[in-house]
DNA sequence: TGTCGTAGTACGAGAGTCATAGTACGAGTG
DNA sequence: CACTCGTACTATGACTCTCGTACTACGACA
């Protein structure tokens, strides 16, 4: 089975990361399992790989944190939330962009096999 | 305009130096116009990225390098040319599998900010 | 002679990812 | 009540690829 590398989907980490922010803010674990689920479980996103994405994209002010109870009750251990800024939404679409272009581009080189 | 970031395009600087040689084998300079052409120059490897991609590629057994006079006549400098393996078309092979999948993937989070 | 295009090489910096390891809490089981 | 499992991270240093910068060197042509 084919799998994908990192190093392969290593520009779109951000990409995929804002478009689940995007819908609706989360968290670390949650996201994480979310990637597995909505690629099918072809891509696992690696922990450090993913934290280390929320310090740069916070950093760059692409995404904002905050700290909350996992239920409106209080239960539970907080989390590290986040969200998406305006900038991010902006750096998210020219992302979407940006991957439409480079999907053309890479079809050019891999159809010239044929 | 978009342009295509090289950290977006990462993963596939190989696969996209391969293509061209699997169809005939060529050298440096003349892969770095091929690229710009078929990308319609929206992509321009930077030179030590493509040198250093042979260095690699060599390294790992997937292409094979020689050097050539640039025609039959022996005129004008020699240039160093590469041609793919037998392991190096096996790995592109793949890389071209795992791009469908990557594209398949990719797809699937982009298209959920519908 | 000088510049342009060709065809590279050398080197060190920087960014992102990874392996590894460790912390800490709550829930559920025996 | 101890233990394990799942959750939810943080820290550190290594590694790879790409990049900026700079340098070499040849041939053609003005």
């Amino acid at each position: 089975m084919v799998e994908i590398s990192s190093d392969v989907i290593r520009g779109y980490n951000d990409t995929m990361i804002l478009s689940i922010l995007i819908k609706v803010p989360s968290y670390g674990y949650e996201i994480s399992k979310q990637i597995k689920k909505i690629s099918m479980g072809k891509y696992i996103i690696k922990e450090t790989t993913l934290y280390s994405a929320f310090t740069r994209m916070e950093k760059n002010g692409y995404i904002e944190s905050f700290v909350a109870d996992p239920d409106p009750e209080g239960n539970g251990k907080k989390r590290t939330y986040y969200r998406v800024t305006e900038s991010g939404t902006e750096y998210y679409r020219n992302k979407c962009e940006e991957w439409e272009l480079t999907k053309d581009v890479i079809e050019r080189f891999i159809e010239e096999k044929r």
